[in-house]
DNA sequence: CTGTTAGCGCTTTCAA
DNA sequence: TTGAAAGCGCTAACAG
């Protein structure tokens, strides 16, 4: 007993050999008020028995002109990303707003991953979305250019922050200013600054302030400056910051390591990084240098490491951060089908500065 | 001096407005060989002056019948998989895998997320993918029902193990067994067992043997049966098994004290999941009672908090698992467009047992 | 190297 | 409540 298979499946074969038409099938799935309830089940009977898998999605979205789903494009090799509790606290906060908006999230490959870079973005060109979550990519990101190219609503999380893109961020400026006051009442006047990636090409080392007033990483320099600022404001001006490119173990305590050497002076040091935070604290817990005692340190994120260990920081929405673009894009792509742009909406949540236990004023 | 939109950019317009055929432009897109370098150059410059995308992906993707992305199921509602740093490596493997393929990730926010449960399994039905990875759901999960309508190649990984489906994950009755013999050989003989979610529905506390028998999520009971026979086989056979339907930081910590507070006698505690162990860590710590001079702990999984605390524990490689998963799907829907089925595959990955020093004789 | 033709499978007016 | 017809935008044969 062998049931044999008639051809493809599609929509028309199936109403064709029940004898109806395929607006009925259409509308069984589809529009469920548009027919009897006796005809939908039939049909719905129909398909069942034959193994008709429903209205193929593609062909769907080809007739509707909507894709449902929306494209998510992660800055470094899609792999590492995930190893990034930041983006992976943002991709949960897009995955609230996709359940909520009915809509899948289409992740991109990005990265030095796939085959040649030059066609690398060409799974931006291929991919079947309504538009675009962009999260912390270089202003010149050739993913991000592929993915204006495609005319799509685009909403940029974080960074780049000024591409004239709808934009979804912190104010990092005002971000960092709890923290660095928070140094400054306790009485320190000997800070120094420890910063991650503030080129776009490797840099490590010290950054002179005309250096500094050349970073093209939006995001890190805007929360030295911010720092700088209300330092500059109480009459401390002598402020040594220093940056590594990478942000790993290694390279975090050897920046903590080279800033203490080169300034033994210093009481605080503020970090626009937990990790490099947690890069100060190792050295200091291997020197024996006391914090808070004998040294303040101060974060930017709030990650769990940080918060387990007491780290005074800024904490950040990342989730918040995911949902709210999620729902920017969504609100674009809603109403993309009827009014035109309007202004871009640009939407910066609040952060939160976390006391902790690493600030004490100097000794 | 405005520039008018000449209605749609499509391919075929571009195609006239050029006086060159519509073959020649999707050639300049898909097959640079097949022309000259010339037109091409023409056709390439043309369409970014005029602003045209590129060709449509859906209108692609109906007419090569391939999507180019793979549909990703997680269990849990899709915001939740991203707390859980299990699913966050297995999707760190896909993601790898996915890159290789030059393919993009299609994350389905299943769960009890979307509007109603009956049309949730929509978003399946409507995903535009060549194929499945459902990750760790129960056997006659709604979902999973749905992926299996779709007619396309699908992956199973770690659950369910008996669904007939090429399949992803350990030898979890294998893999625990390193961890009762290490207790065995220690020379306990007074051993609890702490089990997370063995039944679907919810069922707290101690669970005979012949209830554990008709427990139906069979990762997680196949670790305590592996557990139970090496036991067994040591002449130990007054095992109590408790177990917990959720897994958290609470629930975790309740059942270590319910487990210590019945069994005051054990000298040791075997459980199915770090998280468990961390609990009985935790209430080990509130009672004073020194790991593993009066009592020894094992976990399983791997994850990063057990490393840091030293739990003797299996490590399962669930990045690998991922990557895994990936690939056989890929080389599914590779064969699928040529060859039928052949048997189906299934891939058991090893595990590891990390020695750790949770683990001492009994006192 | 380029063009013509014929659909991929579906939804959607519009008419019956 | 159901049906007929017209494409959505593209690519793959096959010719030239």
């Amino acid at each position: 007993m062998v049931k044999r298979t008639p051809q493809r499946k599609t929509l028309a074969s199936l109403a064709a050999e029940l004898g109806v038409s395929p607006t009925t099938v259409s509308n069984a799935y589809n529009r469920p008020d548009q027919l009897s309830a006796a005809t939908r089940q039939r049909i719905l009977a129909a398909a069942a028995a034959r193994g008709y898998p429903g209205p193929d999605p593609t062909a769907r979205s080809l007739r509707t002109r909507h894709a449902g789903s929306v494209g998510v494009l992660l800055t470094e090799h899609l792999s590492y990303a995930f190893e990034d509790q930041a983006s992976v606290d943002f991709l949960a906060g897009m995955a609230e707003a996709s359940a909520g908006a009915d809509t899948t999230l289409t992740l991109i490959p990005a990265g030095p991953g796939s085959s040649s870079p030059a066609d690398a973005p060409s799974l931006v060109a291929r991919a079947a979305v309504d538009g675009f979550v962009v999260y912390s990519v270089a202003a010149d990101d050739p993913y991000l250019e592929a993915v204006r190219g495609r005319g799509l609503p685009v909403v940029v999380c974080d960074q780049p922050t000024d591409a004239g893109l709808p934009f979804v961020g912190i104010d990092d400026v005002a971000a960092i200013e709890p923290a660095a006051r928070a140094l400054v009442e306790a009485g320190h006047t000997k800070i120094g600054i420890l910063a991650i990636r503030l080129f776009r090409e490797p840099v490590d080392g010290f950054v002179s302030p005309e250096r500094l007033a050349e970073a093209d990483m939006h995001v890190q320099r805007s929360r030295v400056t911010g720092a700088l600022q209300v330092f500059h404001e109480a009459g401390i001006t002598d402020v040594p910051v220093l940056t590594r490119h990478l942000n790993n173990a290694q390279t975090t305590h050897a920046a903590a390591t080279e800033l203490l050497d080169a300034h033994p002076e210093l009481t605080a040091v503020l970090c626009t990084t937990d990790s490099m935070a947690l890069g100060v604290l190792t050295v200091a817990r291997e020197r024996g240098i006391d914090v808070p005692g004998e040294l303040s340190v101060t974060g930017f994120d709030g990650i769990q490491a940080a918060g387990l260990r007491g780290l005074s920081t800024v904490v950040q929405p990342n989730k918040a951060k995911g949902a709210a673009a999620g729902h920017m894009l969504a609100s674009l792509i809603a109403r993309g089908e009827a009014e035109p742009p309007e202004k871009t909406p640009r939407r910066l949540l609040p952060t939160t500065f976390e006391r902790g236990t690493t600030i004490a004023p100097p000794r």
